[in-house]
DNA sequence: AACTATTTATAAGA
DNA sequence: TTCTTATAAATAGTT
């Protein structure tokens, strides 16, 4: 579909296949939007190009990951047998990333189709529908903002300092008690060596067994980074 | 691109909508092999009906959980790398307060220039064209503000979690240096009973030091001193 | 599933 | 990169 046909293969000279890459990278994002909102599918796309570059779609209201676990789930490679349980704060900071990159995106296509649309035959224009149209989203944007210094100002504060502070006093403890331990350490005279083995082997065997009650290995991939949004 | 124009818009119509949804799918796919084999790229494309039914595209040589392996890596660490660890989490929330107010004026702009257009000679708006505009805008900053609602909430759970956690913590570590007190007066010598106790006791104190390392491999480096940055 | 009238995507050129 | 435009390709509605 263009100036002439052409074959389905590697395009060979670089510069060609980047300017390639960038039409049909948009052409294809476009039909998974269409698909997504016409057929209410599901759609995750992850591209690649040949030089590195990456770029996603995602339909909304779920998120690449939620789509690959159900895809692995249903191809049955579960690699993973832990499955998460939710997406982690990280992966939501990440999304939000994302639909505000989309956001601006959109925002320029729309800006352009406007613009082009007024070099044809534009007549008569209701200035009270435009101007609702903006009020409306300035007050999004503003309601966003206001939620966002609402979390930062309040529950978030309180939250982390009784956060901070157990962290302190949790710290100061087992400081006392690594301080105590050394103490016994050079009491104790006996078979020192063999109770060193001793105490490190069941050290290892027991760190390990206590990993599972620690949480999950989401929890302690993210768990702590949540606390910064505090 | 039919007999007629669409909009784009959910089908309605169940049948209309699977029977589209199998067409595109056909399509889309088609176009992500020709994407493959003419830019060189890598692609991975996955995709559900609204009745469930699963489809993918892959690239040769390579798969979707490398290619969804590669995608984690890389938006992880441009997110990250970009935001986070030079800014701190609050300069990141920043960084999307002024996206939002980019955002704003950015629509803004757009206003002034459909007023100036307007004050010029021209006439009939597409008025559909402008709704199609602010439902998009509405949509995606809606989308916004919804993820920042789930954030708060999610967070607020996570951080109760968290101090329900720290508290136990404490407890349990308050109740093994009693434990450890008690047992220090029971104390005798060099026999092999003594020398298990002290093992074990030693495993418990060692398993709760390794906490604060909590991140080891799966903390990528951003601990504890988060909770500074408010 | 096929068939086309149309719309849409895009290759090449600027 | 971006835009234009002639043409190839995709597909909506129909059979």
């Amino acid at each position: 579909m263009g100036r002439g046909k052409i074959e389905i293969k590697r395009i060979e000279n670089p510069t060609n296949r980047q300017v390639t890459y960038s039409k049909r990278r948009g052409g294809i994002i476009k039909k998974a939007k269409e698909l997504t909102v016409l057929c209410d599918a599901e759609v995750s796309l992850i591209m690649f190009s040949s030089t590195g570059k990456f770029s996603e779609y995602c339909s909304p209201s779920t998120s690449t990951k939620k789509i690959y676990d159900r895809y692995q789930q249903v191809s049955e490679t579960n690699l993973w047998d832990t499955h998460y349980e939710e997406n982690g704060f990280f992966l939501v900071l990440q999304k939000m990333q994302r639909d505000l990159g989309n956001l601006k995106e959109e925002s320029n296509r729309l800006r352009k189709l406007i613009r082009q649309k007024m070099g044809e035959d534009i007549n008569e224009l209701k200035y009270k529908e435009l101007r609702d149209l903006e009020q409306n989203l300035e007050e999004w944007v503003k309601r966003i903002r206001d939620k966002k210094n609402h979390l930062v100002t309040n529950q978030t504060e309180t939250c982390k300092k009784r956060i901070k502070n157990l962290e302190e006093q949790n710290k100061m403890m087992r400081h006392m008690m690594e301080e105590d331990e050394a103490e016994r350490g050079l009491e104790d005279d006996g078979d020192y060596e063999s109770q060193l083995a001793l105490g490190v082997r069941n050290t290892h065997l027991f760190a390990y067994r206590m990993r599972p009650a620690e949480g999950n290995i989401h929890d302690r991939g993210y768990g702590l980074n949540d606390l910064r949004l505090g």
